[in-house]
DNA sequence: ACAGCTTTTTGGATCGATCCAAAACGGAAT
DNA sequence: ATTCCGTTTTGGATCGATCCAAAAAGCTGT
């Protein structure tokens, strides 16, 4: 049995060897692999039972080099570690999978370098679209520059430029942020402060804009504060701590996401005081870890998961239309109320 | 001008075209590509100038068909939205940008067929590698499978069989249990719970065998104690409610992950007591936010970063040498002992 | 039996790179 | 001038699929 030398893997099946263990041409077995209406089923089964026998492969990069499909995809992210954006690519992936699409990921650590790198290389594999959280200070014209590629680009989360230029899909930060500072105005509050992040991008913007709104509608404009820092847990607790010794004390605070008002907790707790009851705090994002706080944290969900699933179900849809409408999908941000912003919800005393 | 047709993306600029702007053949041009130490530095320089000057795109998949390398490599975790995860393909990408490679994702979820199928789809797509992290109940011939498709695979934090068959990069978490068992022991504890998963996979066992072996060393094998449940937050709160509420109460937990332990925390500031003091709890992987809760958390820090590089780092090498000996890298996961378990860490008061 | 259909199947040609054996070139030595 | 040898360069074949126009096969109905 010299002849059946198949030594660890060099005799590759090819779309040939089925085609003539089959006893049809390559086109044929190609329009099977296609799963073309054309082929009459008789031979499609014959087919497919001479490529399981074979071992068969499909060559995704022979394919490619014809069609121009490449069946998959680009995802840049800012920090693949956060959790935030791993919901996000959770979302993509579950979408991906179930259309066959396999997604490249880089993430860019807000480097504008990095970001470039990796999309020269997308280019290069030929993704069939991206989906792109945009680092910061990337330039407007790099979505024209992309799409002159003729590589379809889904903005997701961030956009760069005063609005979306293309396919956009995110949450609605801006309504988000006014209902929560509505829903902190109604309970009372006034000097309701604002931990922004100190970088300029549009998902920041949007949140300054919700708040903005909501404060001057109450003719607050005098009583809002803005203070910026850095986005880590460390950072908002440091910045509450300074706030809350300083002469014009908030009675609540907003926070950029969750990970910021965590901190806050964190200092307030370590100030003897009561969040929910001497002073409120909001984040954004809705973690899981929100709801298990003592007292649970008040959050508006954004739910990564979901605009993850969003985003790709737009990409593919793209793939197959690229001249079609450019789509803003915008999500709903809604606000979770929990004890740390009303006393009254805190957790119920189990019974023993 | 009908012949000016480049409607939005057609005009595609390939080696050829470049080969004659610079007066080569395109076997030289494909050299310079490869930077082949062959050609000539003018040429070299001239091919160049041309390649920028039409704005050349290289094309991998021609490439990959006939050198059948892709620059390309698939990463399969559980569950990307899991911090853990996230960092460690933070550190997986990290290598790989600066190796030019690009890393295909999907996130399994634990599910066999999830990960079978996309196991497919990076053969199709010809990766030059797999780094995996089997999802529980993978079957030990997995591996054999994907060693005789000839494609290189890295097991990552967890192993198919009893020991890793080939190659193999994790943490120490035998060594780090049972360092975290006896430093509870030499502050006196003896009833040590471990609060475990009830999935069977290497990585839990790992942690078993160390708690087990610390145990048996001080001879308290009798007052062991496994108790095995779901690995969240929630699960491991309401866990150490039932247990704390029990007769046979423990004086110590040590808790398969950090999600687990710091719903230990809860449970225990829910029930007044306080940690470190009234029990202690130790938990693994040393997230970032194990510093920051009230008291700070002991952790078993498994660096998933670092983990990350190192395994694309193996990757990137058994890309080279598929031959080469197989390694097997155990990473130290030492003890970060904070205040959960020594009440005198406790976070000094600040000046005021 | 044949024209006129529809349904299936088929052979090149092609995509854009790499591989390889052989050719061209350029100096130095004879 | 010729030979030799090391450095550069080259054309043609090739990788494994898809595309497309055209041929073959299968049906009708007359």
């Amino acid at each position: 049995m010299p002849e059946n030398v198949r030594n660890s893997s060099r005799p590759r099946v090819t779309l040939r060897d089925i085609a003539a263990h089959a006893g049809v041409s390559r086109s044929t077995v190609s329009l099977v692999m296609q799963g073309s209406e054309l082929v009459a089923e008789s031979t499609r089964a014959r087919v497919q039972e001479a490529m399981t026998e074979l071992g068969y492969v499909y060559n995704r990069g022979a394919a490619t080099l014809r069609s121009a499909r490449t069946a998959t995809l680009g995802v840049v992210v800012h920090d693949i570690a956060n959790p935030f954006f791993g919901a996000l690519m959770a979302g993509i992936d579950e979408t991906l999978q179930d259309a066959d699409y396999a997604p490249f990921l880089a993430s860019s650590g807000d480097s504008l370098a990095r970001q470039a790198r990796f999309l020269a290389r997308m280019r290069e594999h030929r993704v069939d679209a991206l989906l792109l959280c945009p680092a910061e200070e990337t330039p407007a014209s790099l979505i024209e520059t992309i799409a002159d590629w003729g590589m379809p680009c889904i903005e997701v989360m961030r956009h760069v430029g005063p609005s979306p230029l293309g396919d956009y899909v995110g949450a609605d930060l801006r309504a988000g942020v006014a209902n929560a500072v509505r829903h902190l105005i109604a309970l009372g509050h006034r000097r309701i402060t604002l931990l922004a992040g100190t970088a300029d991008h549009s998902a920041d913007r949007e949140r300054l804009a919700g708040y903005r709104q909501a404060m001057h509608e109450a003719g607050l404009d005098d009583l809002s504060r803005i203070v910026r820092g850095p986005l880590t847990r460390c950072a908002g607790r440091e910045i509450t701590l300074e706030l809350m010794r300083g002469d014009d004390v908030p009675t609540a605070l907003i926070c950029h996401n969750d990970l910021v008002a965590l901190g806050a907790l964190l200092a307030l707790s370590h100030l003897g005081l009561r969040a929910g009851q001497d002073c409120a705090v909001v984040g954004v994002d809705d973690i899981d870890e929100a709801a298990l706080t003592d007292p649970a944290l008040t959050s508006i969900a954004t739910h990564p998961r979901s605009i993850g699933r969003r985003a790709a179900e737009l990409a593919l849809k793209r793939i197959r239309t690229p001249d079609g409408e450019r789509e803003r999908i915008v999500l709903e941000a809604p606000l979770m109320v929990r004890a740390s912003s009303q006393p009254s919800l805190a957790r119920p005393q189990e019974s023993p």
